[in-house]
DNA sequence: AACTTAACTTAGCACGGATCAA
DNA sequence: TTGATCCGTGCTAAGTTAAGTT
């Protein structure tokens, strides 16, 4: 199926219409409306379990125990995990142990009532050896297997929304397991449980082929609700949160609200002046919240934090954003490594990464921190009067579609756009440009906090390359000894002998090409190791906009090939296809 | 409730050295 | 000796699903 792409044309209508006044309206719907005809085959199941050989088996306390088919299930979803620094956390252990006796049948209940006294040994070995044989797998085998995977993706990766062919982005029900969750979570380890079709709603045209279940099975509902995008639905065991099956990237619909996201931050860009003179008029407000949102605002703005929604304890990891900061999470210098009002920042944000960061701020905005702070014990709000709902609130005020997160995303391209300008001349090298254009990326990611944990074999791989560079300098110095011997004898002979004459040019041109994979080469070190904590893809995907590379691409003569791999030059073909040299975000 | 953002996990592939046939 | 291909390693891309925002 050929790839197409109904919405570029739709933005060059909306595009154009400034000018040309183009009745480009009609190709949009009614309020809300998401779509016309929507049509799939439905979510695709995990497989059933399959019971454990008659080799294999379970120990307690010494003794081999036949389990039943709910209690083997679950058990092998611990063993399979043995290797994993989660079986040794004391509150994965203990959900799991208390979640695994629930689907024990009584008789095993009454026997099993100590997990140290559990012995996965044989379980985990089977587990091992089956991912060894996977991975030991013929060329055939593996080829028959992808070919399978290839069918299934054929079946159920693809829907029809208004008349096109449209890829979804996970059409996989989520198989059973043990939650996973990040950081100190309270639920890790409890059973997440499979997902029947009766837990399934549908979401389609009335007037489609409606999906059918698995044998033997129904939906718990087939809806057909258009102001939505998503295609099936299921709530899940653990939060009791709705899971969601929805596009690719590179649809029509989220390539129309990615578009539309960064219209809304370029907006921003536009009034951001009148926005910060007046959060910094509200720092001498006479009202404490409003005072707390300015301070809010001005960190969101200054440092992009996230907005920061409270969140029910004990359901969730202890992390904060913006607005739900409490008083441990900041230390204030009055003086700091040679600069005043000084505000320390330590705390764990989304996925329990840390914020660390000791930032200078105005003094306006440190005299309201040490006021909020005041009576106040480490555990208490430090913006006791605001919430992200008052302050979105307010930013809708002062823009339509303004809320905490579009300052993210402002600060991040307009980041990008300065850092690119900065970095890079038009007469670096490729390999240069690219070295510039990650660290402008670099810049943005870590304004974001977008970390990653260094790869395990970051420090043999560094050695790696640059025992590399070190053969490449060896080569190039003999490269240049032989050009000069070639040059010598040219010119002993005198210029009558071309034979010497291509022996010059040849010499000169393995010279050059040393010279340049060299530093090609020592680029990439100093990228890498630039990089080692950075993760650059978050930011690249969510918060640039991507009319802000292209047209980087086309200023500096750089293929688009060298920034965006295949799946985000989908993600951002809008963006590719209609961007011109002299955008500016 | 619906959707975006996020890091982690796994799959796949490119690359370079080893091995083998001609 | 040379070119082809095999094979393991290490990295990138793709996939997964948790954790945010609105």
């Amino acid at each position: 199926e050929k790839e197409r792409r109904p919405f570029i044309f739709h933005y060059i209508l909306i595009f154009s219409s400034c000018c040309f006044f183009v009745r480009w309206e009609e190709e949009k719907y009614e309020d809300g409306v998401k779509w016309k005809f929507l049509e799939h085959k439905g979510p695709y199941f995990p497989p059933e379990y399959q019971p454990l050989p008659d080799n294999v088996h379970f120990y307690y306390d010494g003794k081999k125990v036949k389990l039943s088919l709910a209690a083997e299930e679950v058990a092998l979803f611990f063993a399979q995990m043995l290797d994993h620094e989660y079986t040794t956390k004391k509150v994965f252990r203990e959900n799991f142990f208390k979640d695994w006796r629930k689907e024990m049948t009584q008789e095993e209940r009454l026997l099993i009532k100590d997990l140290d006294k559990c012995d996965f040994g044989e379980m985990h070995a089977m587990h091992t050896a089956k991912v060894e044989a996977r991975r030991n797998m013929s060329k055939e085998e593996k080829q028959a297997l992808k070919e399978a995977n290839q069918k299934i993706v054929d079946e159920y990766g693809y829907c029809l929304l208004d008349h096109h062919k449209e890829r979804i982005g996970n059409f996989k029900i989520e198989p059973p397991g043990l939650f996973r969750g990040r950081g100190e979570h309270p639920k890790q380890g409890m059973l997440k449980k499979r997902i029947q079709p009766e837990d399934v709603i549908i979401n389609c045209s009335k007037e489609s082929k409606i999906p059918v279940p698995p044998a033997g099975y129904h939906w718990k509902e087939v809806r057909h609700d258009n102001t939505v995008t998503w295609l099936a639905s299921w709530t899940e065991n653990i939060q009791g949160s709705i899971k969601y099956i929805m596009l690719n990237a590179n649809s029509k619909l989220k390539g129309e609200k990615d578009w539309e996201k960064y219209e809304v931050a370029r907006k921003l860009k536009s009034c951001v002046d009148g926005i910060r003179n007046q959060y910094l008029l509200d720092l001498k407000s006479k009202e404490m919240g409003v005072r707390q949102r300015a301070v809010a605002l001005y960190f969101i703005d200054k440092l992009a934090l996230r907005a920061g929604n409270e969140k029910e304890e004990g359901e969730t990891a202890d992390t904060v954003g913006c607005c739900s900061l409490r008083v441990e999470h900041i230390t204030l210098h009055e003086q700091l490594e040679g600069s005043e009002c000084v505000v320390e920042f330590d705390f764990l944000g989304k996925d329990s990464i840390r914020y660390y960061n000791k930032v200078p701020v105005i003094k306006k905005v440190f005299k309201n921190l040490k006021l909020f702070m005041e009576n106040k014990q480490p555990g208490d709000d430090l913006f006791d009067r605001l919430s992200t709902s008052l302050l979105n609130k307010h930013l809708s005020s002062l823009m339509p579609g303004l809320t905490a997160k579009v300052f993210r995303t402002y600060n991040a391209s307009i980041t990008l756009q300065q850092q690119l300008k900065e970095l890079t001349n038009q007469s670096d090298s490729v390999a240069e440009k690219l070295l510039s254009y990650n660290r402008a990326n670099r810049a943005v990611a870590i304004l974001c906090n977008h970390q990653r944990a260094p790869p395990k074999t970051f420090e043999q791989s560094m050695a790696n390359l640059q025992v590399k560079i070190d053969a490449r300098k060896e080569q190039l110095s003999l490269a240049k000894t032989e050009l000069k011997q070639a040059k010598k004898e040219a010119k002993a002979k005198g210029s009558s002998d071309p034979k010497r004459q291509t022996l010059v040019e040849r010499k000169k041109a393995a010279v050059k090409r040393c010279e340049e994979q060299l530093l090609k080469m020592e680029v990439q070190a100093t990228d890498r190791e630039e990089n080692k904590q950075i993760a650059l893809g978050t930011s690249k995907l969510n918060y640039l906009d991507p009319r802000i590379s292209v047209a980087w691409c086309k200023n500096m003569e750089v293929p688009i090939e060298k920034i965006y791999n295949k799946t985000q030059r989908d993600k951002f073909a809008w963006a590719i296809d209609m961007t011109e040299a002299d955008f500016e975000f």
